[in-house]
DNA sequence: ATGGGTGCAAAGGTTTTGCACTCCG
DNA sequence: CGGAGTGCAAAACCTTTGCACCCAT
């Protein structure tokens, strides 16, 4: 289950910080430690984050993980999904920028999330820019269906 | 302006609601007709068909009109969509199932969302299907950027 | 030392829900 | 008629903000 992509993590977070004049503070290197640690599955909410954070005994407050969730994006550190389940999720970006797009597939019976990787859009991207002006910086592709698990059970 | 596209109408509406057992109303016929008739954009939110409402002097609660929002999309005759700004949108479906999709570029910096048609992505889909074993329904693919405008402002 | 960062609680915005009443089938 | 649908207001949720205090730089 390891995974073999280049993911930012606690080294890129200090120089990414001094180079935008943001300070480095141990709530921040916390809460970045538990994406890099990915105790639980990555895409997690800001509530997910909080709990493990008071499952720590961490006194980081709610309002400072939503802070620092959103700076960490920002600095392109972590990437903001949106599974469509009324809360923002997010996940460690890769730092390779070759291999900036993977993507989700959503299970619409039990809200399962698989992740697949897939570059078949740079040429689309680029058609798609041609034709529209637009200079296209990230993309993101959700499917959504039926997982084999829900299939089965649905079939019988 | 004109749409080629074939989409759903109020005459898709009596039907597909007897087909599951719901009932004919008013107000959920009067929320489709906005969208048919698209007198503001499409992508309209919640609160923005809500406005609509109130405008034409009609009595229906923003309850009613989230609860016909969700039934509509339920029923296909809708799409919800996301654009990450808080809340979801809704346009019509295309009642032609081999045109089901289109796409959105969203501009970072103006928040303007333009549509284009592309279906590159039914290969890139069988091949997903194929080696996850989901049941692929519906796609969504987003491409954030910046637009032609905001691009020249930019540079100036 | 100083201005950014934090924690807390309160406010904000969107969406959902409980309940009495209405009206479609 | 009976139960789904509605309107209203309150509640639920996620997220943001104001403010006093703290602490990296």
């Amino acid at each position: 289950m390891s995974d073999s992509r280049q993911l930012y993590g606690l080294k890129d977070l200090r120089e990414k910080l001094s180079e935008r004049g943001y300070k480095m503070t141990p709530q921040r290197k916390e809460i970045l430690k538990i994406f890099v640690e990915q105790r639980n599955s990555h895409h997690m909410s800001a509530e997910d984050v909080y709990s493990i954070l008071r499952e720590n005994d961490s006194e980081i407050g709610l309002a400072t993980v939503y802070r620092a969730l959103d700076l960490l994006s920002e600095l392109g550190i972590l990437v903001r999904l949106d599974f469509g389940d009324g809360c923002a999720r997010y996940e460690l970006n890769t730092a390779d920028p070759k291999v900036h797009h993977h993507h989700h597939l959503i299970c619409l019976n039990c809200k399962k999330v698989i992740e697949f990787e897939e570059d078949l859009l740079d040429e689309l991207e680029a058609r798609v820019a041609a034709k529209s002006g637009f200079e296209i910086l990230n993309h993101e592709v959700k499917f959504f269906g039926y997982c084999s698990d829900c299939r089965k059970r649905i079939s019988e």
